[in-house]
DNA sequence: ACATTGGGCTGAAACGTTTCATGGCTGGAG
DNA sequence: CTCCAGCCATGAAACGTTTCAGCCCAATGT
């Protein structure tokens, strides 16, 4: 195996026979260099298999063509199908992606956050797990841009593109109520996120509106927004005493809800006809679960686009840059797993 | 908005009286500084909120800390289990990761792969688009080490892990074989990837060990392994002739099987009565589908670890490192869409 | 009392770029 | 023929670290 033969800026120059300025001045300002003096350079970076040092520009700029994205859970296909509508947007303005997990750990993306600052990204774009302002306000003290992400944000000192999880939830839990179900589980967690609370609040709002109680939509909490954590929830929803037992679902994400589906499946419970369910997000495998689930479905990728759009306007014209909040609303799309209107309660 | 004040090693250093030198050493070896030292030092990194800036640090050091990690597809749930499984590998050594997504696109791919080059990252571990071992082994002279995920590397000049492919499709088209198909549809493309073509020519060997010919086993190219491409595949699938119509169908992976099993649904044909199903890969969602869905499971998780374990092995040692292709045993899972025997023929 | 050791720290060079003040040429205006 | 502009190219400084030879001084051995 042949030792690294690292070639930077100065065998280009000598070999070319101009100056380390010139070869600098091809790569970042070709229209300064003759025709003659740029194709020499040109023929000579290719020749030595020249790759610039992305370090050294970076060191030498003062700032880097990096963005960061924090995520909650790369396994859920709505964070992957916001990363691509990120990616597609920075990936156009001609900047890298660095794309984390926190996988809904504090701890985590503390660290990350940490890489991102010595990484000296230009801008973060973050689902931060739990109400994170003044950590993200410093991170912006430092010169990084930040732009909330699926979350809103309460002072007007950040950008952030959300969807109106109040009104979704509003939406779900009154399409269970027209469709004649009186008892409600909702399933979610942890408390500490906004969404899962938010989607609470709104389908809280809907059983008030309705002229029910609160207490008629007893919340299940989970550890986390995963299929496992759905599972876990449908049985020890059906560990209740079958009279008080809810007739319908609302899951805070749609992994919850096809976990709480395979979980019912599996105890012979059906769904719609026992137990109707109602999902959130409306990720791809919603429409092919076992019964097409119902869900409330977010435009993901626009998310991700509008999101990114919004960073590297703050990124290139700082001065002009107005914060803003983007919401987008939610959209109910039923499937069958809610479609069958309930049976008359036979108590 | 504050101005950033940029603080950097020099400013910590005559803020707590000391030489660069020695706050570097508080960074890199405690060890070799006195307690008193080292509790001024960090007391006055804290007090300035100082960050090391890592392009300084890469550039002095040479090398990055810093391993890229290039897929075919995000959004594919087989991909994302393995980053799972890299992340987790590579953070525990300290190291941080950047994700790139190649959509399937050599152009993409070679952005990234250029990107990676500039950033000097340690190593790269990749499913390329195509056979890149050339790229790669350029790669490879410039000192970034190279392992290949779920590929097999040819020569025996890169570390690669991957699952046995062939195997894998033969156990899935034997396992229809023995239900009594006689007719079996192979769904994947594009035909550049490797994996697509092992998976058929297992499925192949499978056929022509039971007395079968390679053309009872029409394939049905597709241009991309997703669920939309499923969905395409399924409509043309079902323009064929009734008689010589195939009555099952082994996809080369699980998003293209969610897709046909759509796709067959919406036309009221029956799985598995009408046409049994076998997908690839065996992904959370397989098991939560409309019809429960019989698939190849591969150790996505372990594949990335291992993947990454092989690569940190490279980077630390790569005096007493030998390459070496570890090929991973697929396992098949039977579920409800392949389950039921064949009706007999009624032609 | 003197040489020796070594722990703890300093100071400056070096990493590979970009940037910018400087200067040499060329060609057209006066 | 001289002067001036403008175009190209040059060379060195600077970015924020790490590294390493070397210095100081207290402790140890004889």
């Amino acid at each position: 195996m042949r030792e690294t033969p690292v070639v930077s800026i100065r065998d280009v120059a000598s070999h070319a026979g101009v100056s380390m300025g010139t070869v600098s001045n091809v790569l970042n300002q070709p229209e300064l260099v003759s025709d003659a003096t740029r194709a020499r350079v040109l023929a000579a970076i290719d020749e030595l298999g020249f790759v610039p040092n992305h370090a050294a520009r970076q060191l030498r700029r003062g700032r880097s063509r990096t963005v960061g994205l924090v995520v909650l859970d790369v396994a859920n296909p709505f964070f992957t199908d916001i990363a691509k509508g990120v990616e597609d947007t920075i990936g156009t303005a001609g900047m890298a992606l660095i794309f984390c997990n926190s996988d809904g750990d504090r701890t985590r993306e503390d660290a990350y956050l940490d890489l991102l600052k010595e990484q000296r990204v230009q801008g973060v774009l973050i689902t931060p797990v739990d109400d994170a302002s003044s950590r993200l306000l410093r991170l912006r003290d430092r010169g990084i841009h930040v732009v909330l992400l699926d979350r809103r944000s309460r002072n007007a000192d950040l950008c952030s593109v959300s969807v109106d999880d109040r009104l979704g939830g509003e939406l779900a839990v009154r399409h269970l109520l027209e469709a004649g179900h009186r008892r409600i589980a909702f399933v979610g967690g942890p408390v500490g996120l906004e969404q899962v609370r938010d989607r609470h609040t709104g389908a809280v709002q809907a059983m008030t509106g309705a002229g029910l109680a609160e207490s008629d939509l007893p919340w299940l909490d989970t550890p986390a927004l995963t299929v496992a954590a759905g599972r876990d929830a449908a049985a020890r929803l059906l560990g209740a005493p079958r009279q008080n037992r809810a007739t319908a679902v609302f899951c805070a994400n749609d992994l919850l809800a096809l976990g709480v589906l395979q979980g019912l499946t599996q105890q012979r419970i059906r769904v719609p006809e026992d137990i109707a369910l109602v999902g959130y997000d409306d990720i791809d495998f919603a429409a092919a679960a076992a019964v097409p689930l119902t869900s409330v479905r977010q435009p993901r990728q626009r998310l991700g686009q509008t999101a990114a759009g919004l960073l590297l306007g703050e990124v290139n014209e700082p001065a002009e840059h107005r914060h803003q909040q983007v919401v987008f609303e939610p959209e109910l799309v039923v499937r069958e797993s809610s479609r069958r209107p309930l049976t008359p309660p036979t108590g």
